[in-house]
DNA sequence: CCTGCTACCTGATGGC
DNA sequence: TGCCATCAGGTAGCAG
C-alpha cells in the first residue's frame, strides 16, 4: 500500500474531482453510493495518505475518501472520461476492464476495481469517524514503531506470535505474507506466545519486520505500479519470499521441509527446525 | 476486555 | 469435459 501511495500521489495531488461514478454500489457498502458522489463531487485532493493497509484521499474540506483493497482490490488510471466510459465494465475484446468506482479529475481518471467485491471506497468527515482507521495501532513503517514499542506490545499479549502480528489494532500494516516472512527471518516459531519473548528476541523480531517491509517496498517501487495496465501486479516479490507458500519445499536456511498450519483461519508457513 | 467463528465475494486450481 | 472441494494478499460482526 505504501508503494501504491507513493505512486498515486503525483498523479492526483492538488487535482479537483469533477465527477464520481459508482458502477458497482457494493464497493461503497454499507454507505450509500449517491451520498458518496454528493459529498465528493467538486472537492479537491489535498494529499494521499496511508496508515496500515488503509489508503485515503485527503480532501480540501477535511473529509476523506478511504480506499481499502482487502485481498484483490486495485487502482486503475484512464486518460479521460471518454476512455473510462468506453472501457469500464465493457467486453474484454473491446479493451474492457472491471471498474467499481471512478473519479474524474482535472487531468485523468482514477478508478478502483475489485472483481471479488471485498474492497471498499468510502467517504468520512474526518479520520476519527472511520472506524477501521480509528482502531489501527502503530504503523509498522512509521518511526514510532521502535523495538521498545514492539517489546511493550508483545508483553501485553498472550496470543501466538503469528496472530499477534496480524492484529491491526496493535501494529498496523503487517499481513499474512509479511508476518510469516518476519517470523522466519527472526527465527521465531509462529506458535510461541507473544509475552514469552526475551528482550533480545523482541529486538530480533523488530529488525526482521522492518527489514522485510523495507525490502518489499523497494521491490514494489522498482518497477513502480502502472495503473494504466489493469493486469499490473507487484513484480519481483517472489525473490524476497523465504517461507510463504513454500509448503513441502526445503527451508532456505536449514533445509528442513517448510510446514503449513492453520492459525486463526489463515495459513502459516514456517520451518519447525530453525524457528523456535 | 478477549478469543474464535463466520460471512462477505469471485476465480483459479487440482482431484476424480 | 464436468463437477466438486479447497484455497486466496483482509476485515467486520457476532456469540460466548
Amino acid at each position: 500500500m505504501e508503494a501504491v501511495r507513493r505512486t498515486l500521489r503525483p498523479l492526483v495531488e492538488g487535482q479537483g474531482i469533477r465527477c464520481v461514478h459508482v458502477f458497482h454500489p457494493i464497493a461503497t457498502k454499507p454507505q450509500s453510493a449517491p451520498e458518496l458522489v454528493r459529498k465528493v463531487h467538486g472537492r479537491a485532493i489535498r494529499a494521499v495518505e496511508r496508515k496500515g493497509k488503509y489508503l485515503w484521499l485527503a480532501l480540501d474540506n477535511g473529509g476523506l475518501v478511504t480506499l481499502h483493497f482487502k485481498l484483490d482490490g486495485q487502482l486503475l488510471w484512464f486518460a479521460n472520461g471518454r476512455e473510462l466510459l468506453k472501457r469500464a465494465n465493457a467486453d474484454v475484446a473491446h479493451a474492457g476492464v472491471h471498474v467499481d468506482v471512478a473519479f474524474e479529475l482535472d487531468k485523468g481518471v482514477l478508478g478502483f476495481a475489485d472483481r471479488r467485491h471485498f474492497g471498499r471506497v468510502q467517504y468520512w468527515e474526518n479520520e476519527a469517524s472511520c472506524p477501521g482507521l480509528a482502531v489501527l495501532g502503530v504503523d509498522a513503517l512509521s518511526k514510532e514503531f521502535t523495538a521498545d514499542k514492539l517489546g511493550e506490545l508483545l508483553s501485553l499479549s498472550k496470543r501466538p506470535l503469528k496472530e499477534f502480528l496480524l492484529d491491526q489494532s496493535r501494529i498496523a500494516g503487517i499481513g499474512n505474507i509479511y508476518s510469516c516472512e518476519s517470523l522466519w527471518h527472526a527465527r521465531l516459531n509462529p506458535l510461541r506466545r507473544a509475552y514469552t519473548l526475551s528482550q533480545g528476541q523482541a529486538r530480533r523480531l523488530h529488525k526482521a519486520i522492518v527489514s522485510v517491509l523495507r525490502r518489499a517496498l523497494e521491490c514494489c517501487l522498482h518497477p513502480a505500479p502502472d495503473f494504466r495496465d489493469p493486469e499490473w501486479w507487484f513484480q519481483g516479490l517472489e525473490k524476497i519470499i523465504r517461507a510463504y507458500d513454500r509448503e513441502g519445499k526445503p527451508c532456505r536456511r536449514c533445509g528442513e521441509v517448510i510446514r503449513r498450519i492453520s492459525q486463526g483461519g489463515r495459513s502459516t508457513y514456517f520451518c519447525g527446525r530453525c524457528q523456535r
